[in-house]
RNA sequence: GCCAGCAUAGCUCAGUUGGCCAGAGCAGCUGAUUUGUAAUCAGCCGGUCGGGGGUUCGAAUCCCUCUGCUGGCUCCA
């Protein structure tokens, strides 16, 4: 008998040889029908697969992460089984478990495959599914493994085996298709009860663009058919909330074939949005000691040369523009450091006066390939909410925390509440990949992990994800129907000051080295707006809102009212419009609900008897009636809290 | 840039296998209506069917090409 100790503690006795499976039945047969695979001893196995000595172990369901990777990772087999069995020939490259499904990257060599062709795949894949297929694991030698897939003229699968160990390699075949795998799967095909084939997608074979372009199909699937119901009403829910359909309805912003790919045009009402958001920041930097900088919008090449950027990316940029007499060459800014190290540059500093905080919101151009542009999300010219911050080595603790204030303060007002923290630090193998000194690095990364220790930050730590220059804290957030967007970022920089021989006179009179640190809470306001639009489904915070409130007079009679009410509400700074149209109220309501305008003021004979409105509030109804001053008193007091100064 | 798909009025979409002046709803304009919490009625305007080339007696429809969009790949200061 062996000793498996479960998540709880307790300890089961189960005899030699027997799998958790086995143990699973123990406790009870509903369990086992749902065990997918099990972690032993914190590792991912078959949970069939025989135990021979004690062990911690963890059963493994669809409720666990791990449990769908495996159901997935399982699923990707089946699947290639299907394609297998649909189109005898093809060539598989691999086959791994995402965040939400599976892919395969297939050679289809000479069949055409487009998602036409999903419901016939995916109904394959229902009828393997329903025969209970079981995942044998079979340990092969290297040259039995190189034998069977060159007999079955898989020059893929050839070259991965290549690159492993001989003793190390195994064979997993369900049904009848056999795959190089590491494993674990399920126990057997009859857990997937629905699948959903995604999107189909060329691929290059080990993501190397000079390599033959595979064809990657993407799919998903559920141990229930209501779940993936569920999964594709959140897609559905996703459509709806896409930023580029909301803002095209809501009249925020647009593109322009003539203006050009990727270059966004803000229109009104995204203008008046974008500038609140503006002036909020720079309300909260004013406070947090940051002096607002201005810096044109092209550099001489010069400038990037002595940034490096130019050796680094000249080839990937936008061609630079010349002066027409003097052949002289400038670069669109694709980043505004250069330009603020050159101010940064042009006194002398003291120690007694770092930190020193630049902040602007700089437009920046960066050329995207054309295939990759998206909306507001990926764009080739936006603005960067960038500042930069030049201090002391031992300033670098108290500044990153005051970035960290500001950030969360931010996240706070926008309801962002599901926050992920990656720390990037050095690949500790590989010290040469990066410049500066081992002190200072070390200086640096200590002053971010006790910062993040001290705040209690839930942060994860990614060793050899620093950039060259330096460790940085990336913050992603969830949004409201639980997508992850990466938002802002805070770099500690060792290389620009080094680059522009940035100095700062310390106290003992001698020339010292400042350290820069990059920092943008929003990311950009591209970016932010965007996601922004996608975590509230375009319904803004009252203060964001580029319009707060609409008039709805009942009829004509009641217009000179409505202005009346107009200018008082502006002169509270409220943005308000007026519904003049010849209109039923109950159109304009519609209307206006349709353009998710915060709140409706109905005005008609009783309220201008009374010198007061009617409110409706978006989504929710009939407020009442409220006098015009308590009506604004009762919108700004809202919008101060919102913004939680 | 590469793979796949798509492109019909400002927007959302019809337009069977190529065949009369290319349709609808919404938006817009005009008029009527003067309206009380999610769509008042009528009329009008609006499109070289993304651009170019080809096949055909005849092309929105078939072929080529370019442009743009969508979903991926690659890259990202």
């Amino acid at each position: 008998m062996i000793n498996i100790t479960l998540p709880d503690g307790s300890v089961k006795q189960v005899s030699k040889g027997s799998n958790a499976l086995d143990l699973a039945r123990q406790i009870s047969e509903g369990l086992a029908r749902n065990v997918l695979a099990a972690k032993v001893n914190g590792k991912v196995i078959d949970a069939t697969l025989p135990l021979y000595e004690d062990a911690h172990l963890t059963l493994l369901t669809w409720n666990d992460p791990e449990g769908k990777s495996t159901m997935w990772h399982s699923s990707a087999h089946l699947m290639a089984e299907a394609i297998e069995l649909l189109y005898p020939g093809v060539k598989f490259g691999i086959g791994p478990d995402i965040e939400n499904g599976f892919y395969y990257d297939i050679d289809f060599c000479d069949y055409d495959i487009s998602e036409k062709d999903f419901s016939k795949i995916e109904k394959k894949i229902l009828e393997l599914a329903k025969e209970k297929q079981t995942y044998q694991r079979k340990e092969v030698s290297k040259a039995d493994a190189l034998d069977y897939f060159s007999k079955k003229g898989d020059e893929y699968k050839l070259e991965l085996i290549q690159d492993l160990e001989d003793g190390q390699i195994t064979f997993y075949k369900s049904g009848q298709f056999t795959d190089l795998c590491r494993g674990p799967h399920i126990p057997n095909t009859g857990f997937i009860k629905a699948v959903k084939l995604t999107k189909v997608a060329g691929a290059y074979w080990r993501g190397d663009e000079n390599r033959k372009q595979l064809t990657r199909i993407y799919g998903i699937t559920f141990p229930k058919k209501k779940e993936l119901t569920a999964y594709l009403e959140m897609l559905e829910e996703a459509k709806k909330r896409d930023h580029r359909v909301l803002g095209k309805e809501l009249g925020l912003f647009t593109f322009s074939q003539k203006v050009g790919l990727g270059l966004p045009l803000w229109l009104p009402r995204g203008a008046v949005l974008r500038e609140q958001l503006e002036q909020y920041l720079k309300r909260v930097q004013k406070e947090a000691g940051y002096e607002p900088v201005i810096t044109p919008h092209i550099g001489n090449v010069n400038l990037y040369k002595t940034s490096g950027h130019y050796q680094k990316y000249g080839e990937e940029s936008f061609k630079p523009i010349k002066t027409p007499v003097e052949g002289e060459e400038f670069f669109l800014k694709p980043m505004n450091c250069p330009h603020h190290c050159e101010i940064f540059n042009s006194s002398p500093h003291s120690y007694k006066e770092l930190p020193i905080r630049y902040a602007e919101f700089g437009t920046v151009y960066r050329y995207e390939q054309s295939g990759e542009l998206h909306g507001l999300t990926r764009v080739r010219g936006f603005t960067q909410d960038d500042a930069h911050i030049f201090c002391t080595p031992d300033q670098i603790k108290s500044e990153f925390n005051g970035v960290i204030d500001i950030v969360q303060q931010i996240f706070t007002a926008f309801n962002f509440n599901d926050v992920i923290i990656q720390i990037s630090l050095r690949d500790p193998q590989h010290p040469e990949k990066y410049i500066g000194s081992d002190e200072n690095w070390e200086k640096a990364e200590n002053a971010i992990k006790e910062v993040a220790e001290e705040r209690g930050l839930n942060a994860i730590v990614e060793y050899g994800e620093a950039a060259f220059y330096g460790p940085k804290m990336d913050f992603m957030v969830r949004d409201a129907i639980g997508r992850k967007w990466q938002l802002g970022t805070i770099q500690v920089d060792y290389n620009l000051p080094e680059r522009f021989d940035l100095t700062y006179i310390g106290a003992d009179n001698e020339k010292h080295r400042p350290v820069m640190i990059h920092r943008a809470p929003f990311g950009s306001m591209e970016r932010f707006v965007a996601v922004l639009i996608e975590h509230c489904g375009g319904n803004f915070p009252l203060w964001l809102s580029p319009d707060q409130a609409i008039i709805l007079p009942i009829s004509e009679k009641y217009q000179n009212y409505a202005e009346k009410v107009l200018l008082l509400l502006k002169k509270h700074e409220i943005r308000t419009v007026i519904d003049d149209r010849s209109e039923k109220t109950g159109r304009k309501i519609r209307d206006a609900e349709l353009k998710k305008i915060p709140y409706m003021l109905i005005v008609g004979e009783k309220e201008e008897a009374s010198g007061s409105v009617s409110v409706r509030k978006h989504g929710e109804g009939d407020l009442g009636t409220f006098s015009i001053e308590d009506f604004a008193q009762k919108i700004n007091s809202e919008v101060n809290k919102l913004i939680n100064y």
